[in-house]
DNA sequence: TACATTACTAACCCGTCAGTCATTAACGTT
DNA sequence: AACGTTAATGACTGACGGGTTAGTAATGTA
């Protein structure tokens, strides 16, 4: 005997009828999709699912979009590749000392992007991307190498303006991708850290990081190696 | 028109019979199903896949394990959770300072399993592990909990001995498992560094971090917060 | 009210893969 | 050589999921 229908086509109508929103729905699906994929990996959602979950069928989904990985692409864009013209931008108007730069470009990037679900985007590339070569491959063309060059660009301008040394740009950009990496993985894989509360306040751990960076860099404390 | 068989049954009979070799099987299992599971995850790796590269077919495979998630647990034993009773005897019998102890355990730790293919396991349960609740809960059980457990013993040791200031032990070992999980990772994943070679020489690496630790836990260098 | 357009859906197709089982061949014993 | 035991096989099954499409219903237009 099947369970009584609460949400039944009859008994409550609103949501129930077909609705036809053709400029609401790519939005929609973006979100679920981000929702999903965040949660469970790519391979691992299905795409019924994502429509279910924006309020469509599984038709409807890929009316708007061609494919499972074109739809990644989608919210890759929509959540980081798209966002880089205006945050260069933001950079390259930037007034003030290459260190106040160099903390607020990591501190805004927490606020947006690493605190976010944005960053699981970036765990799953990790993990799955190997699996996925087309969309590594755009995400690294797309994210990856805008983000490096950004960030080079910050400490090319300490460089030049004096305050830096006169390091290896290309190598020292990981002195502050590697802690902000460490930090998004650490929010969103529960195998690791759960013993009890995570030992990581954000703000604090990303500030003295910062400070840690800073002080390496910093032209006065240069000397022999 | 196919392709000449160099490989044909007529032509390399070698290894082509049927072969039964009832001791040999579980071992070879096991090591292509490391392979494979630490080179594509999971959910990607196909059963078949693994019994090809052991050399049988895939009906032998389960001959030899239950299921899937039964091989992987057995690949875990084999290379991670079945090594703690040993490693464990090799620290509580340990002779010489707590500092040594730490620096010694962080690079055998290295040696024996951050370089090795047993590190992949770790990654792949940090991306996967959401999907496979069970075997989440047993990487955890057999062996998060015991690493984390011996790490704590020594950093109590530390304490005990007065070499260390009476820090939270529970936190504390965070501050050791942080950096050797970014290392292993930044191992495992061609997302993130490939823009030249991989920066982190692990050797150094670990020194340096080892260092860091310790002076953040040496007794005499404690002050007021 | 009749008709055209199109957003949307349900049912379907088809490839894939974990797990099974009837059959086969290797080996030991006599 | 004949026979019994069992390690090994590979064709098969059922479930699942990406992608398609024939058809339905909402909306606009007359």
């Amino acid at each position: 005997m099947p369970a009584p229908r609460f949400f039944s086509d009859k008994i409550c109508p609103l949501r129930a009828k077909r609705e036809r929103r053709k400029e609401a729905r790519p939005g929609e699906l973006l979100e679920a999709a981000l929702d999903l994929f965040v949660e469970k990996g790519f391979a691992a959602t299905k795409s019924e699912e994502v429509a279910a979950r924006a309020g469509v069928s599984k038709g409807t989904l890929f009316l708007y979009f061609q494919s499972k990985e074109e739809l990644f692409k989608a919210v890759v864009v929509e959540n980081l590749a798209g966002r880089f013209t205006e945050w260069n931008q933001e950079f390259d108007t930037f007034e003030g000392s290459t260190a106040d730069m160099l903390r607020y470009c990591m501190r805004i990037w927490w606020e947006r992007v690493g605190a976010t679900k944005a960053s699981g985007l970036t765990k799953l590339m990790m993990s799955e991307g190997n699996n996925f070569p087309e969309l590594a491959a755009f995400y690294r063309r797309e994210v990856v190498l805008p983000g490096h060059d950004l960030l080079r660009r910050i400490l090319q301008r300490g460089i030049d303006s004096g305050e830096f040394a006169p390091v290896d740009v290309g190598l020292a950009i990981y002195t502050v991708i590697a802690p902000m990496i460490f930090l998004m993985l650490s929010k969103h894989s529960s195998t690791v850290c759960i013993d009890d509360e995570l030992p990581l306040d954000a703000e604090k751990y990303i500030a003295l990081q910062a400070e840690t960076v800073l002080h390496g860099l910093s032209a006065a404390h240069r000397s022999a190696p």
